[in-house]
DNA sequence: TCGTTATCTTGACACCGTGTCAAGTGTGAA
DNA sequence: TTCACACTTGACACGGTGTCAAGATAACGA
């Protein structure tokens, strides 16, 4: 691929991600996507084989552009485990919408098509390896809920930080974003994280 | 309509709930579901306009079938506030599984469409409805976390209860019926509930 | 300067699922 | 016998995805 395909292909996955943050009454079809990035809806089918593929794409390209390894590794740094779990949620409760146009229309894609499905797993099975990192932490500290078996730990935190419960808690309960993080911080605390000294 | 014209009318929600239990996979076009029913494709456009009035119709045959207003009615006599949200959980965490075919078809459709999207909203809000009164109820009791806004809190627990969580943890994670409803009763609690006497 | 090659355009078409239309069939009741 | 109703059959339009084939354009090297 030349310099000027190259171009193209970028231009299409930046038309792609635009379109998709405006918001799911703006369409964004095929045509849609070629049009907003000043191409033929061919031009598009030369650069990516389908649909499925583009938003793939997209997706790579938003963690690109927004450094999310960067966002996720920073929250490695994290000495205690209770200070992990919070960046960690911050890091990737930040994140979310940042991704979330392409998210969405992802996971709508995935009710259909096999390799949306594959793909949107794998990117939530990467989060889940950072939820994970976090419970051994807490372990490791003796912190964890004594009575609570750390994969049952990590798929609530998991569950937690869905992106589904972003859009619930922001989009359709009107929380502003630091509302969404901090509550989510505390609910998984109060989830995971045993209460010492605070017995009767 | 006839008797028979009833007939054939519940015949093909009957098998319009069978087929969407039946998961993802199996593929429930009105096709399919016309099949299914013994009947001809055409045969359900003169019972429903559309596909979207076929599912909201099943979702409420489901309703009808399942007694789901007699379980969520029982949970409100629960005395106090604590007992209530409990049961509410239990009420409603327990029809998930019952609803969750016709309910993923119409959320899938409500990416789209707007009358599905009108339905599964109005669905969500009478359960949320549910939430608010146990948060009522923890509120006179006194038992509400202080720093919890009431509608917060409604928010809160009315997120906990969606069907993604359920679909996430029993479905994704494999989890039993028995341990969501359990581990979501305990993350309620945490979340809503005033940690009287447990203070350092 | 000419030809080659890669990139993009234009316009047509197949496919699939939804929804519509019109004509025909069978049955039961007046 | 006739009429109304519930259903069937087969055809078609539409929208969105993906494919195909035939140009147009521009950069590059000989």
């Amino acid at each position: 691929m030349t310099k000027s395909g190259e171009e193209t292909r970028t231009r299409i996955l930046k038309a792609c991600w635009d379109l998709l943050e405006q918001g799911p009454e703006t369409p964004a079809r095929m045509s849609d996507i070629a049009r907003a990035a000043g191409v033929s809806r061919q031009a598009v089918y030369l650069h990516f084989p389908n649909r499925t593929e583009l938003l793939i794409a997209a997706a790579r390209f938003v963690d690109a552009a927004s450094a999310i390894d960067e966002r996720l590794a920073a929250s490695r740094a994290a000495t205690s485990g209770p200070a992990r779990l919070d960046a960690y949620i911050e890091a990737w409760g930040n994140y979310i919408p940042v991704i979330h146009g392409v998210g969405r229309a992802l996971m709508t894609m995935a009710t259909t098509d096999e390799a949306a499905r594959a793909a949107w797993d794998d990117r939530m099975t990467a989060m889940r390896d950072g939820c994970d990192a976090a419970i051994q932490a807490l372990a490791r500290d003796g912190l964890l809920r004594p009575d609570l078996d750390p994969k049952r730990g990590t798929d609530l935190i998991w569950t937690l930080l869905s992106v589904r419960n972003w859009e619930h808690l922001v989009g359709d309960c009107g929380w502003s974003q630091g509302d969404y993080v901090a509550e989510i911080k505390r609910l998984a605390r109060a989830g995971v994280v045993a209460d010492t000294g605070r017995q009767i």
